[in-house]
RNA sequence: GCGGACGUGGCGGAAUGGUAGACGCUGCCGACUUAAAAUCGGCUUUCCGAAAGGAAGUGCGGGUUCAAGUCCCGCCGUCCGCACCA
C-alpha cells in the first residue's frame, strides 16, 4: 500500500467498477426486505451546489447502510425538469428551454456520479420527457373523471405592461420584476384539483405518520386549519336594493365574542360589495383600491389595514336594536369562510388596529377571571381565552362552554349554524406558462370544457415557439392548438395552460418504483416498494410539496391506481449550507475567491488589495456571492472527504456553515484511516479494552445512522479512530480495521473499498454485512458515581457496578471532601440514582 | 401580519431532568526534520490562585425540582414557510 491514498484514482476506479456490476440497479422481483430511500429531486438549474451534496449524502449514507443490513435498496435519481428558469433562460438567452434543460441534466448527471453515490440510474428520468408527463396527463384525466378537479374564477398578479401572469417571487414591493410597474390582482378561469374534499383524511393521516418531525407534522396541522365555528346570517337594516342582498353571511370560530363585536367586514369582492359598488362610485374607487398589489398573503396581510363604510348597518342577532356598521376591507378574504366577517376588536388584533383606525368602539368580552371584567383593553388586543364578560347571558361562562351556547342558541332560533370550516383551499394548478405539462383538455363551443381521447397522449409541447415576448407562447402559437372535440368533432380549441410542477413532484416517487412503458405505474410492483421509507430533503418543502404529495397518493388511491395512502413513511428536514459572505467597503459582494488575508490578518480583496467587510452568514446564493462549487472542491480533496465534511460536526437537521477548514480535517482524516489500514500487522492477542470501544462504536455508528444523526456517527468513528491508533498490534486490532472499513464504508465509500481490497478482502465492501456487536462487550464491571452535595458536584467514586443504595449512600458520605462540607450536621436527605450519582442535602 | 423552529467556549457542536463543553476546527507549546510540509504528543470556557483548589457559566428575566442546557411562564434575537420559486 502506498504512503498517501490517491482519492482521484480510488474515486474513479471503484464509480467505474460500481457501474460496471450494476451493483445499485434495484431488483423489484428480490425477495430480501425492502427499501426505499429517496431524496427529493433536484431542479436542473445548471450546477450541482453544496445544498445538493449535503441532501444526496444522508440519502446516500442510509441507502448504503441499509444495503450493508441485507436490504433490496431502491434509491433513484431523477430531475423535477419543469419550471420557469428555463423559460427566463430562453428569454435572456434565446435557448430553448427543453435544450437548456437537458444540457443542465447531463452536466448535473456527471457532477453527481462524480461523488460516487449509490444511485440505480437504470430508473432515471426527468418530468420533461413527454413519456414522463404524458403518464401524468393520464392520471389528470383519472382525476378529472373521478370529479376531482374543477375549474373556477380566481386571482392572479397581472403585470399590466408586459400583460403577463407573474408568480409571487415576480412581484418585488408590488412591482413587476422586469416591467417595474405596479401589479394588479386580476381574475381568471382556472383548473383546480379538489384537495379540500381530503381536507379531513390528510389531517387525520399524520396521526400515523410517527417517523416525520413533529414541526412538520405541526405545520401541515396549522395549514389545513381545520376549526368549528358559526356560520351565520347579519340581516341589513336597508335592503341593498335587491332580495338576495338583505343579509350578510358572516363566520366565525369565536361565537362568544359576538357581544364585543363593533363592526361587519366584507371582502372586497364579496357580491355585496359589487351590488354596492353599482351605486355608490367611491366604493367602486375604494374597491379598484384593493386590487393592487400582488395576491400573496404576506403581502396582504402586511398591507394597511384600510376599509370603506357602506352605510349600511347589520343588525346584532341578540338584539334587533344593535346595529353595526358594514365596511369593506382590504383584509378579509373572499377565499376562507363566507367573505364576511364580524370585527371584535378587544380580542384580535386585526379587528383591533382597524376600530382604533375608524374609532370604533372596543369593548372587553373575554376576561381571564369574573373580576377582572372590567380591566381595559389597552394597545392590543387581548386573544387569551377566560370567562365571558358583558355578554348578558354568556356571563361568567367559560369560553368552550359560550361558544357552544351561542352556537345552540342561533341553531334553535334558525338564523345561524355550527359549522367546520378549512384554512386549505383547493389547489390552483394553472399556469400561464409553457415549460410545464399540457393540462389535457381542449374547449369546445358546444360540449364545454373536455378531456383528451387517452390514446392520443402525450399531448406534447410544441417545439417551435418563441420567447421574444412575455405571455404564453402555447396560447400565441399559430396552430398548436387548433383541434377538433373529442366528443363532437366540431372544431375546438386545446387549454393552454400547463400544470403547476407540483404536480410533476407529487407521483415522481410512485413513477421510480415503477415504469412500464404503457401506463403510469404497475399497482402491484409500485406496492412492492412503496411507501419511500425514507425522504430527505429541504424543510422549506414541509407544507405545500409534502401535502401535495400526499394528496395526489390519496387521490390516486381513490381511483384504484394505488393501494395506499401516504407517499412517505419517514421523513427528514435537512438545513441549509450557508458560508460567510463578504461586502467591499463600497458595498460589492465579493465571492469567496475574490478574497484573502493580508499580511495583518485583515481580509483584502485580492485584485484591489481594498478593506473587505465580513458579512452575516447566509444561504449560498448567487445574489451574495457566497456560493462555493462542490467540484472542484472533489476534484481537489476527493469525493469521500467532501462526503465526511457533509457529515461531520453540523447536526443534519440544522444549518451546516461550510469552511475550508473543516473539509481539510476531513481530507486529513482519509488519510488517518488509510495509514490505518496499511500499518503493521499483529499477531495473537487479546486487546479487551479496544474490543469494547470497536462494540460500543458498532452499536453507536448503526444507531446514529438509523436515526441519521451523522454528526454522531462521525464523532464515534473519530474515537474509535484514535483508540486503534493507540493500541499496540494485535490481531485484535487488525480486526478492529477492518470492523471500522465496514463502518465508513457509508460514507466513505470509495476509501472503504481500496482499503479493504488492500487489505485483501474479497468483493465489494459496499456489498458486506454490517457488523454485529456482541451485548456482552458493552457494559463495564466499573462505574463512577458523581457524588453532589445539595446538586454541587463535589467528588466522584468508583464502584462496582449495580452498588446497592444504601451501599453507595455509605461510600459517598464517607467521602473525607463531603464530611468536611457537612461538619457535624447529618444529612437532611439523600437521593441515590443507582450506577450515576449520590445527591446529599445538607 | 399569521404559522413553525432555533439560541451552549474563539468556531461547528455533544449532553434518557443526574459529571456542561464529547468529537472536530482554530490557536499555542513540544517532538521529528538541515529546513519546511506531513505526522505524532500536550494544552485550549471565563475569572481568582504559584499550585492545590475555588467561584461563575448554556440569549435575557422569573418559576418548578434534591438536581434544569433540558420542564413551565414572559421577553429578546435569528432563520424557514405563507398557496404562481423550486
Amino acid at each position: 500500500m502506498s504512503d498517501r491514498f490517491d482519492a482521484g484514482a480510488a474515486d474513479q476506479r471503484w464509480q467505474q467498477r460500481w457501474e460496471e456490476s450494476q451493483l445499485f440497479a434495484a431488483d423489484s422481483a428480490s425477495a430480501r426486505p425492502k427499501a426505499y430511500v429517496l431524496e427529493m429531486f433536484p431542479y436542473p438549474s445548471g450546477r450541482i451546489h453544496m445544498g445538493h451534496v449535503r441532501n444526496y449524502t444522508m440519502g446516500d449514507v442510509l441507502a448504503r447502510y441499509k444495503r450493508m443490513t441485507g436490504h433490496e435498496v431502491l434509491h433513484p435519481m431523477g430531475w423535477d425538469a419543469f419550471g420557469m428558469p428555463a423559460e427566463n433562460a430562453a428569454m435572456e438567452r434565446k435557448v430553448h428551454p427543453g435544450a437548456w434543460t437537458y444540457e443542465n441534466i447531463a452536466t448535473m448527471r456527471g457532477q453527481l456520479k462524480r461523488l460516487g453515490f449509490a444511485l440505480d440510474w437504470t430508473r432515471e428520468f426527468a418530468t420533461c420527457d413527454p413519456e414522463y408527463y404524458g403518464h401524468q396527463q393520464a392520471l389528470f384525466l383519472d382525476l378529472l373523471e373521478a370529479g376531482l378537479v374543477f375549474r373556477k374564477e380566481s386571482e392572479v398578479n397581472w403585470d399590466p405592461v408586459d400583460m403577463t401572469v407573474l408568480a409571487n417571487e415576480q412581484v418585488i414591493d408590488g412591482k413587476g420584476w422586469r416591467s417595474g410597474a405596479p401589479v394588479e390582482r386580476r381574475k381568471l378561469n382556472q383548473w383546480f384539483f379538489r384537495i379540500t374534499r381530503f381536507a379531513d383524511d390528510l389531517l387525520d393521516g399524520l396521526g400515523d405518520l410517527e417517523k416525520w418531525p413533529d414541526k412538520v407534522k405541526l405545520m401541515q396541522e396549522n395549514w389545513i386549519g381545520k376549526s368549528q365555528g358559526l356560520q351565520f346570517r347579519f340581516a341589513l337594516d336597508r335592503p341593498a336594493g335587491t332580495a338576495d342582498l338583505d343579509a350578510v353571511e358572516v363566520f366565525t370560530t369565536r361565537p362568544d365574542t359576538i357581544f364585543g363585536a363593533s363592526f361587519v367586514a366584507i371582502a372586497a369582492d364579496h357580491p355585496l360589495a359589487m351590488a354596492i359598488a353599482a351605486d355608490q362610485p367611491d366604493a367602486a374607487r375604494f374597491i379598484e383600491q384593493c386590487k393592487a398589489g400582488g395576491t400573496s398573503a404576506a403581502d396582504i396581510e402586511t398591507a394597511e389595514k384600510q376599509g370603506y363604510d357602506t352605510g349600511l348597518k347589520a343588525v346584532h342577532p341578540f338584539d334587533a336594536d344593535w346595529q353595526l356598521p358594514v365596511y369593506i376591507a382590504n383584509f378579509v378574504l373572499m377565499d376562507y369562510g363566507t367573505g364576511a366577517v364580524f370585527g371584535v376588536p378587544g380580542h384580535d388584533q386585526r379587528d383591533h388596529e382597524f376600530a382604533t383606525k375608524y374609532g370604533l368602539p372596543i369593548q372587553r368580552v373575554v376576561a381571564p377571571s369574573a373580576d377582572e371584567a372590567d380591566e381595559p383593553i389597552g394597545e392590543e388586543a387581548d386573544d387569551r381565552e377566560g370567562v365571558a364578560v358583558h355578554s348578558r347571558f354568556l356571563d361568567g361562562m367559560e369560553t368552550e362552554a359560550a361558544k357552544a351556547e351561542v352556537i345552540r342558541r342561533a341553531e334553535a332560533e334558525g338564523w345561524g349554524e355550527g359549522k367546520t370550516v378549512y384554512r386549505l383551499r383547493d389547489w390552483g394548478i394553472s399556469r400561464q406558462r409553457y415549460w410545464g405539462t399540457p393540462i389535457p383538455i381542449v374547449h369546445c363551443e358546444s360540449c364545454g370544457p373536455v378531456g383528451v381521447k387517452r390514446e392520443d397522449l402525450p399531448i406534447r409541447l410544441p417545439e417551435d415557439v418563441s420567447f421574444d415576448v412575455p405571455g404564453n407562447p402555447l396560447d400565441r402559437h399559430p396552430d398548436w392548438k387548433k383541434i377538433d372535440c373529442p366528443r363532437c368533432g366540431q372544431p375546438a380549441t386545446r387549454e393552454t395552460d400547463t400544470l403547476d410542477t407540483f404536480v410533476d413532484s407529487s407521483w415522481y416517487f410512485v413513477r421510480f418504483a415503477s415504469q412500464p412503458g404503457d401506463r403510469p405505474f404497475d399497482k402491484e410492483e409500485a406496492s412492492a416498494w412503496l411507501p419511500v421509507d425514507q425522504y430527505i430533503g429541504g424543510v422549506e418543502h414541509a407544507i405545500l410539496h409534502l401535502l401535495y404529495a400526499r394528496f395526489i397518493t390519496r387521490a390516486l388511491q381513490h381511483v384504484g391506481r394505488l393501494d395506499i395512502a401516504e407517499p412517505f413513511a419517514g421523513l427528514f428536514t435537512q438545513g441549509m449550507v450557508t458560508h460567510e459572505t463578504y461586502q467591499s467597503l463600497d458595498g460589492r459582494w465579493l465571492g469567496p475567491d475574490e478574497i484573502e488575508l493580508g499580511e495583518d490578518g485583515q481580509v483584502i480583496e485580492k485584485t484591489s488589495g481594498g478593506g473587505v467587510r465580513k458579512g452575516r452568514v447566509e444561504k449560498m446564493s448567487k445574489s451574495k456571492k457566497n456560493v462555493v462549487d462542490p467540484i472542484p472542491i472533489v476534484d481537489r480533496y476527493g469525493a469521500d472527504a467532501a462526503r465526511w465534511f457533509m457529515l461531520s460536526d453540523s447536526p443534519p437537521e440544522r444549518d451546516l456553515e461550510w469552511s475550508l477548514g473543516g473539509i481539510e480535517g476531513a481530507a486529513r482524516f482519509v488519510q488517518r484511516v488509510w495509514r490505518l489500514a496499511g500499518s503493521e500487522k499483529g499477531e495473537g492477542g487479546e486487546d479487551k479494552a479496544l474490543e469494547r470501544k470497536l462494540h460500543r462504536t458498532i452499536v453507536a455508528v448503526g444507531e446514529a445512522i438509523e436515526g441519521l444523526q451523522f454528526n454522531k456517527a462521525v464523532a464515534a468513528l473519530y474515537e474509535l479512530t484514535s483508540a486503534i491508533e493507540k493500541a499496540e498490534p494485535s490481531s485484535a486490532r487488525d480486526a478492529a480495521i477492518d470492523t471500522l472499513l465496514r463502518l465508513i464504508a457509508p460514507m466513505a465509500p470509495h476509501l472503504a473499498e481500496e482499503a479493504w481490497a488492500a487489505r485483501g478482502h474479497q468483493g465489494f465492501i459496499a456489498d458486506a454485512p454490517w457488523p454485529e456487536h456482541d451485548p456482552a462487550l458493552l457494559v463495564d464491571d466499573e462505574v463512577t458515581m458523581v457524588v453532589q452535595v445539595n446538586g454541587k458536584l463535589r467528588d466522584k467514586m468508583q464502584v462496582a457496578r449495580g452498588i446497592a443504595r444504601d451501599k453507595a449512600e455509605e461510600m459517598a458520605l464517607s467521602l473525607p471532601k463531603v464530611s468536611q462540607i457537612l461538619g457535624d450536621n447529618p444529612p437532611r436527605k439523600v437521593i441515590v440514582v443507582p450506577d450515576r450519582l449520590v445527591n446529599i442535602v445538607a
